[in-house]
DNA sequence: CTTGCTTTGTAGTAAAATTACAAAAATTAT
DNA sequence: ATAATTTTTGTAATTTTACTACAAAGCAAG
């Protein structure tokens, strides 16, 4: 087993792309050419034939189709479909970050790209157990509060309207002294939505932890392995897997999906009388 | 073929299965049995050739092949390409609306399905003029105002926020009265960056005419086709492609996305004296 | 420099897709 | 109802595309 098929032994459905890109130290020359050329631009390479990629290549056909074998597809026809593939997801974009010199639909299509790469990314590690408990809760609550600070607080707005719309009051407070203050006044029935970017602002994990020896209810919406989700009663993970340099968060638009996953939860289920998980949570109801 | 031209390349390539999906009740009986076995099992359908697939729908080979053809393709082998991308995406989803008996992990897929689709079309639809030509109106702009209502209030606030980030001060103003008495007391170099979701709230366009009727620049984030978007000096187009019933909205997490390009853009070109494009827009640099 | 191994290309073969055309089905007019 | 016309579908031939067997070239070790 050479060192291609070892590369080419933790293959990947989708990202082929990437797959070629970090194998490409360990081609040879010819080798080198033929993957070179495809990077160059995926997806034209989807729409060449054999013969024609082997000309612009200035290798031979069967250099071609022994190329795709080593990456673990049947022939070219798979290769190119599987190259297809990985180039709708536009997942190799983002592996380059942001340059200086880039033009407005280089930086565009990169900010875009990143998104949906991690939306994709968002839909694989979802758990909708914590969904549907965080849906429950938030029903069962008397009262829901909502906190963000700096980039957060206009998630926080954001999360105040959507759920007004599916019929829950709710209060967003992106005041640090309001938010303490709250907290400190709770009563039985409160529920603390807390929202943050990087999960580890040490305020926003204080006032978390305030809550918790209340014995209140704490959903925080934050990257899962922070120090927030740890504090948290319910977590709704926000994980930004592919991240690019500059002032672009996609993170921003994953918090507004999972809002629209509150908002349609809790409009579905308010008006049922159905609890599926643990009832523990929810004593309150 | 030029970067954005490849971009206009990629139409329809993402949805090929939601559209023959709604083709279906227009087609005749041989197209109807080719159609229904590929949608049986679309990514089955992209490793067969066309003598196999053939026989599996009991057609002739060419009637797959003039099959391919009516879904602007070049053939079959095209047409499988297609078929491949549409599949990975995941975006035929999108087609069944939320239904009341969904449970959590269904709602919670079309959802981001259907954002991930808002977010693909979107990148098919960028105007990249456009957003360079707001990008140097707000770098140019003496003062900027947001303008958002409703549910775009919280997404003004997320501009407000952003802008300042890359190092323009901006302040976003929700509430209508306030809005109108800015717009009256106009001064040059003004630019006001109104946000609105239907691009159609009657208020909101009477303070765009409004600043307008001033020589106010104004940068509307709205539908392309709204009343909004029609009295903007620039035009940022949010289309929401694929719409979800319920209180799903994907234009909100494009939106963001849209933020984000403009805050990056900004912070690229903020220090950089080149101007590209018709400068006649910005008189008041 | 020669032997043995690996890599690359040539030429031929097999398969797949497309085209041209003819047969069949459906539609229209008489 | 039936002949004429149009549309749809299939057959057979052609063209294109991909693959395989094998030979030549390149390379490393003795």
């Amino acid at each position: 087993m050479n060192q291609i098929d070892k590369m080419a032994a933790w293959s990947n459905e989708i990202n082929l792309i990437g797959e070629m890109r970090s194998a490409l130290s360990h081609l040879n020359k010819t080798e080198k050419k033929i993957a070179q050329k495809i990077l160059d631009d995926p997806e034209a390479a989807t729409h060449k034939s054999i013969a024609v990629l082997a000309k612009n290549s200035g290798v031979s056909e069967p250099s071609i189709n022994r190329f795709c074998k080593r990456f673990n597809t049947a022939g070219f026809p798979d290769f190119k479909l599987k190259l297809a593939k990985a180039a709708v997801s536009g997942v190799w974009e983002t592996v380059h970050p942001i340059q200086p010199e880039d033009n407005t639909y280089k930086y565009t299509t990169k900010i875009i790209n990143n998104t949906i790469a991690n939306l994709m990314a968002f839909k694989q590690s979802v758990n909708y157990q914590q969904i549907q408990l965080a849906v429950e809760a938030l029903i069962c609550a008397k009262r829901i509060f909502i906190f963000g600070l700096g980039l957060s607080s206009a998630t926080a707005k954001d999360a105040e309207y959507k759920f007004y719309q599916s019929g829950l009051f709710a209060s967003y407070i992106d005041d640090l002294k309001m938010q303490r203050m709250i907290v400190s006044n709770y009563s039985a029935g409160d529920l603390f939505f807390i929202i943050s970017q990087t999960g580890e602002t040490k305020e926003i994990i204080e006032v978390a932890e305030l809550a918790k020896l209340n014995n209140a209810t704490v959903i925080s919406m934050s990257p899962s392995a922070s120090r927030l989700a740890r504090v948290s009663t319910l977590k709704l993970q926000i994980d930004e897997t592919h991240k690019l340099n500059g002032l672009s968060f996609s993170s921003q638009a994953t918090n507004r999906v999972m809002l629209d996953i509150l908002a349609v939860g809790i409009s579905l289920q308010k008006d049922s009388p159905a609890r599926f998980y643990n009832q523990d949570y929810f004593k309150n109801c």
